[in-house]
DNA sequence: TACAAATATATTAATATTGCTATATTCATG
DNA sequence: CATGAATATAGCAATATTAATATATTTGTA
């Protein structure tokens, strides 16, 4: 019953934790999820988005266990299960605050191929 | 110049490094290299895979600027760019250490998953 | 019951990522 | 320069993810 998962499991565990985070559009999910309780309503307006997109994103993050949600009338609201959520966040902005040439070049080759890709 | 936003990137940038460590080979080719320096074939032979993928992922984590690499020879040798890195891992062991419900839920999926492809 | 509000899910076409296998590239040495 | 060793990259079919749109579901209320 307490069987250990494997190795191997455990980091296909994270692998797919990391996935969750692995969009921008959920990133900037967590980085106001992570300040507290928000509606799907709230999130929607604050990201501007379409309203089953941002369902859509939370739903993924439901999936991987990111974040749990609440039902309260018609409103459901969303919270981040873990606070080390925010300090995923935390860590992957000094990393970018840190070494800034290597961000420096991630950046013009986003912004490059965006405009490759109209 | 149209300047766009540039907290938008900045989140995209975060999203690019989390998909980077968004799968299982990658995850634990950076599980050993947070300890040290190492070889494409010493990698390739504690993971037990073919050479062409652990290389392939080595490029994609080069890309996305997780690790370096350093020509010695005719031998490539890898680190972590950023030790910060190994507390991003830390924390996901975390996560999955505290709310086990969660993260036992989400083994028995994706071990039901893994049998449906079969 | 009927209706509106708030969310969620289904569908599907476009893209991106994987896992292979085969082929290049680079470098040291005879 | 021919060869072998260590890495890297190309090419491609199989899968997975995304974005966009349409349709459901759930809940409160008249």
């Amino acid at each position: 019953m307490t069987e250990t998962p494997r190795r191997f499991e455990l980091q296909t565990l994270k692998a797919e934790f990391f996935k969750a985070l692995g969009h921008p559009t959920r990133v900037r999910l967590l980085e106001i999820l992570r300040h507290g309780e928000r509606s799907v309503q709230e999130l929607q307006q604050s990201l501007a988005l379409d309203q089953s997109v941002v369902s859509q994103h939370l739903a993924i993050l439901r999936a991987k266990n990111v974040v749990s949600a609440r039902k309260d009338g018609t409103t459901v609201r969303y919270t981040v299960r873990d606070p080390a959520v925010g300090e995923l966040l935390d860590v992957a902005r000094r990393i970018f605050g840190s070494h800034l040439e290597g961000s420096r070049t991630m950046l013009r080759e986003l912004q490059r191929e965006q405009r490759r890709r109209r």
